[in-house]
DNA sequence: AGAAATGTTTGACAATCGTCAAGCATTGTC
DNA sequence: GACAATGCTTGACGATTGTCAAACATTTCT
């Protein structure tokens, strides 16, 4: 009786702390969402805490209340970034009956990525550089490579699949592919080309068929 | 005769100021060469004048005198970088009298490139991600992009003209190929990964005579 | 309602940054 | 060899940085 009465006090102090920790959490990840609008806005190298703090709706001092240092706030920020981008093309690739709505849906949303979420992109990049000289950043950032890279095969492998064939290329190679061509469209986007975009699509639309 | 003795003497300070320019230029590229050392070692964000000072003959105060600003300094160094790497496998391209020749010299110096200058490799793809940024950076990181695909592009052709082909594609879809291929491969291979490089070759030696 | 725990702000700290003026050293000129 | 011009160092400036302790505010618990 007595022990009942113990471990059901124990269970709702176990609740208890679940939920302060999944506030604590939520508040990081806010945070962390702030913080990647200021990245996109000026890069890691120009981006302090002060001036995320700003972008936000609390003050500086905050950051180190939930975050270990500045660089524990961009990991999470590196590894937040991830859900928000990988499964950016799913819809396209499930929602597909045939080989032209999967390359035309594929299309229309690449061209809205880059129109839309340019900056986002432009800070993934400049982590990814970043992780070339910060050994901390190179686990989160390998691993959304990776998820990226998956992303991208499952839409050229759905697309073989429709037409009865499979990729010819491996999906790290297809990947780079595709990283370096959205890279290039990515800086010529930002420096105000607007035929960045067409020439882009043209360049898949062209290519995608005779790899899948 | 007043008239002659008047022009020589200009002859004679333009020389002279020629001479001052030069040896300005040739400081100002010693300098830059200082500030590449120590941004291929710490990267772009982390790069003080203090530290690039420190790794140099000189003190800090110097680059006010060679350079505008700091901008102006990073500047000079992207445009000198381009000099130190476009070049690079064009003896290969040049001296080779078959396609096996020409892969293996390529891969050769692939494997080099990538164990001897991974720094001065992650700092390019550091400056490229921060000219997504700052727009001062962007007209020569452009333009050393476009020299890079031109160099790739310079092996490629000569590969399928080695085997009585045409490359099956764009020059930019090739450089987007190969620079996501090395830039993961760089990746990999600052992690400590020791199959960064072996499998790099392997997938360039796969992959090449499929496009070429 | 009062006490305790949690969340957030404030302000200060030491360090570091880019910049620049003033001075020292070196070179070249007459 | 004195003088001027150039090259470079020194030291200081104001601003900004990450960090953190202390104060304050809010919520939670008893």
């Amino acid at each position: 009786m007595a022990q009942q009465v113990a471990s059901a006090r124990k269970r709702v102090l176990d609740a208890a702390e679940a939920l302060k920790e999944e506030k604590f959490n939520a508040r990081r990840l806010e945070l962390a969402e702030a913080a990647l609008e200021t990245l996109g806005e000026l890069g890691y190298a120009r981006t302090s805490l002060r001036e995320i703090a700003q972008n936000s709706a609390f003050t500086h001092g905050v950051f180190h209340y939930y975050f270990r240092d500045k660089t524990d706030l961009i990991c999470c920020c590196v590894s937040h970034y991830k859900a928000k981008c990988v499964t950016r093309y799913d819809q396209v690739t499930a929602s597909a009956q045939s080989r032209e709505e999967l390359m035309e849906g594929f299309l229309v949303k690449l061209a809205e990525t880059l129109r839309k979420e340019a900056r986002m992109h432009r800070l993934w990049y400049d982590l990814r550089a970043q992780a070339l000289f910060e050994e901390a950043f190179r686990k989160d950032v390998v691993e959304i490579d990776k998820s990226l890279e998956n992303m991208i095969w499952r839409i050229a492998s759905r697309y073989a699949e429709l037409g009865g064939k499979r990729p010819a290329v491996s999906a790290g190679v297809l990947y780079a592919l595709f990283d370096g061509l959205f890279q290039n469209a990515l800086l010529k986007h930002l420096s105000n080309d607007n035929g960045a975009i067409p020439e882009l699509l043209e360049e898949v639309r062209r290519l995608l068929p005779t790899i899948c």
